[in-house]
Parts: C-alpha cells; sequence; structure tokens
DNA sequence: CTTCAACAACCAGTATTTTCATAATTTCTT
DNA sequence: AAGAAATTATGAAAATACTGGTTGTTGAAG
C-alpha cells in the first residue's frame, strides 16, 4: 500500500512519514502543492493524505485536479485546522473522502485511512484479465476471444485464469496439476486431456495461437504479433 | 431529511434533537437499543446516527442487524467514546458510514451528517433494483416482474436482492450460503432448495429465464436479450 | 392448534471430468 | 540426417460429480 503525504509543516510531515512507515505503509512526502502534483502523475498511490493549506497550489486544487484527471479514483483524506471548519464542506464537495481536524491523534488517522481503502477498495480491484484479443472477466466468469463469447467448464475456467495471470510466463505442468487437483494427483495424462479442451475452445477456431507447450516444461499464453 | 438518534444520555440526546431540528432535519429519537430497533422497522430513515455504548442492544448489533435486512442502505453514523477507538474499526467493520469521537462539535457532526448524506444519496436513489423487467423496490420490500407483482419469502428477498445487486456477476455458492445462515451452514442441498423455489417465482412463469446457474462456481442473475 | 417457511433426503437427469488407446510431435543419439 | 526414445495431442467412451425438482419433516409464529 503506497501512500502519499502533502503537509508544509516538516515536524508533522516527519512524523507521519515516520508511522505510516512503522505501520507498514509505503510513504512519499510532498511540502508544497507542485511537488504534490509532480508525483501524482508520475506515480500510482493507493492514497492520498493532503493539507488544504499549502503555499502555492493548495489542497482544494490538488483534489479537484485529482478528480478532473486521470487518478480519478485515488481516496483523499483531508488535513484541515481546527478554525477552517467551512473548508470541510468545500472539501468534500471537491471529491475528499474523509478528513480530520488538526491536531489529531494518529491512531484516529490510521482508523479512517483503514476504513477509506477498505471503501473504496471493492470497487478498485481490476478484473478483466486480457491477452492479445482474449479477455477473462472475473466478475461475470465469462470469457471471449475477438469479442465473440467462449463457453468454458469450471476446469478450463480455473486453468485458463492462471494461465492468463501468469502471461506471458510459462507456467510448470505441476502448478497447473496443483491447481486442479491439490496433491492428490489423478492420472498423469490428465492435464494433457484438459489443455486439450481449452485449446478447442479458445485457440482452434482463430489463426493466431495463443497456448503454447513448452515442451518438457509446462504450458504458456504468449501473443506472437508482438 | 429524516434522521434516527440513538443515545442513551437524555441531555445528549435533548441536545442533538434541538440542533439536528434548528437545521432542518425531522428527528426522532431512542435512548435505547430495543426502541431503536422498533422504530428502525417501522420507519424509514435517511441517516441514523448510533451511539455504540447503549443499555440492553448495544450500537455494533443494531447495525448488523441493519446491514443484514431490509434497509441496508440506510447509513449510519457512529458515536464512540474516546477510550473506545478500537470500537471504531469494529464500527466500520460492521458497516458503518462515519463516526465521531465524543465529546465533538455540534458542527463537526453536521458537516458529516452532509458529507455521508451527499456520499449515500448517488448510490440510495438506487433505491428500485432492476434486472430487464424484474424490479425490486428496497423501500416497500416488493418485487415485480413484468409488471406483475411477486410474492416471496424472506429468504428469497434476500437471495433475489443479493443476486440483483451484484448483477451481472456470478454469485458464488458461499456467497449466499454466508448470506443466509452465517457462519454455521445447514445442509448443502438447502441453497439449491431455495434456488429452486426463487426460481418458481421469478423465472418459470416467463420465457426469458434470468436465474443462471454457473456451474460449479454459483448463480447469476443475467438477461440475455441485451 | 394451525399455518407456513425453512430444512433435509432423495432420485433422476445432465454436465463435467477422467480414462485410455492411438496418433503426432519434439528431442536425443548415433 | 535418420531412427529411437520421450513427450505431447487427440478423440471418444466411461466414470464421476453436480444440479434440478420433489416430497415429507421440523420448528417457529400467530
Amino acid at each position: 500500500m503506497k501512500i502519499l503525504v502533502v503537509e508544509d509543516n516538516k515536524d508533522i510531515l516527519a512524523n507521519l512519514h515516520d508511522f505510516l512507515t512503522l505501520k507498514g505503509y509505503v510513504v512519499d512526502c510532498a511540502d508544497n502543492g507542485l511537488t504534490a502534483l509532480h508525483l501524482i502523475s508520475s506515480q500510482s498511490y493507493d492514497l492520498i493524505i493532503l493539507d488544504i493549506m499549502l503555499p502555492g497550489v493548495d489542497g482544494l486544487t490538488i483534489c479537484d485536479s485529482l478528480r478532473n484527471n486521470a487518478h480519478l479514483d485515488t481516496p483523499v483524506i483531508m488535513l484541515t485546522a481546527k478554525d477552517e471548519i467551512e473548508d470541510k464542506l468545500k472539501g468534500f464537495e471537491s471529491g475528499a473522502d474523509d478528513y480530520l481536524v488538526k491536531p489529531f491523534d494518529l491512531s484516529e488517522l490510521l482508523v479512517r485511512i483503514e476504513a477509506v481503502l477498505r471503501r473504496t477498495s471493492k470497487n478498485s480491484q481490476q478484473k478483466i484479465l486480457q491477452v492479445a484479443d482474449l479477455e477473462f472477466n472475473l466478475d461475470t466468469m465469462s470469457v471471449t476471444r475477438a469479442g465473440k463469447p467462449v463457453t468454458l467448464k469450471p476446469a478450463s475456467l480455473k486453468l485458463l485464469k492462471k494461465l492468463m495471470q501468469e502471461s506471458p510466463c510459462v507456467v510448470k505442468r505441476e502448478t497447473l496439476e496443483q491447481l486442479l487437483w491439490g496433491d492428490d494427483l489423478p492420472d498423469k495424462d490428465n492435464l494433457k486431456a484438459h489443455i486439450y479442451l481449452l485449446r478447442n475452445k479458445i485457440d482452434k477456431p482463430f489463426a493466431n495461437k495463443l497456448l503454447k507447450t513448452v515442451h518438457g516444461i509446462g504450458y504458456q499464453l504468449l501473443d506472437q504479433n508482438q
């Protein structure tokens, strides 16, 4: 989990950095708005902790630009001074997910971080695997090749998922066997039959064959046209 | 906007009531868990403000029962004493949308109320679930297919709600079992019977079958005609 | 006591996996 | 480069696992 902390008070900044690092997060720091914007555009964060009052570009502006640009769904926790209550509403309006009033308890921050991450993590999972024109939607458990639906049986689905997750790496035969049957393996020719079934569905009707055999090792999904 | 405040300290309760009424909300009060549960089941609220420590039925229990029953999406703001920080996490786990540490600023409460209402109002406008010509009104807990009313039993309602919320995603068998029976599962054939009952009601009388079984995984509501 | 929803047990029908014999391919050896 | 050895592919049939649909029983609520 990677967090960006934006705060102009160097003491607080160092404090937050140490605390969050201790709690197992990877932490980047910025003490002004421009640096923050630069980091945001060049990195991908799971969460941004943002002070409203900043020299130069302020927190609300950063939050706005975040929502209107690429990293739309990165959650934001705002930090505000006690006498800026009106700013809080603006903060939420600009798309913050939560805020904290300074001075705050570090444990309180931690709770809110976890809550926000929990709240947003459900939606942000990438649930579509893709190799060439082959797509696997993990939500609907449906597979398409070149836009056309492909119906697979449970064992084939498991196999394909693993192969797509590991693509373009080779998956060892034992790994696949382990995946399908755990520790008590049936006949040793069994995997071949399943690979055959899978090939019939996803490769046979198409010119560009993706499922390669790596002799003596295992199998691999690979698009040779790139 | 109608708010339910649950708090056993009568002073605080009266205070909150007056403040929120002043701010234009319609406020109901409860000073114990049982009264709260009773009100929740007989009324529809836009927001519930819930003290964790309550005589009899506590706040977490109320929140749990809320999430496992009809008014699933009513947002909840938890109130906790300063030394109950651990409870906060539990609060979020049981499905609270936010929390406040006592003693708190009334203006802070107001900001969070508005934030929570804004955050949830987007989703909660969606109080009618819809899949093809099948409709589920979460307010009245009534279901219609092609405009005709369908009467469902409690277990079927839970099942259907989940399936419609997740549609068109596949819902794993275990997820549904978890939903109906929690951790101590009854017979494994039981879910089949319930699916069967549900099918009889929502699919059997109609040509376009929506409730699909995904062999080896679970079930799915899906409109194939689109 | 009655009623109704939920539960468990069951069989039949269907879908999926496994097996097995044979063909094809790759790799190794000379 | 050719043949032998090892590995992998193919395809259909048999075995297994899963699901649908019923029915009788249980248990709780009114």
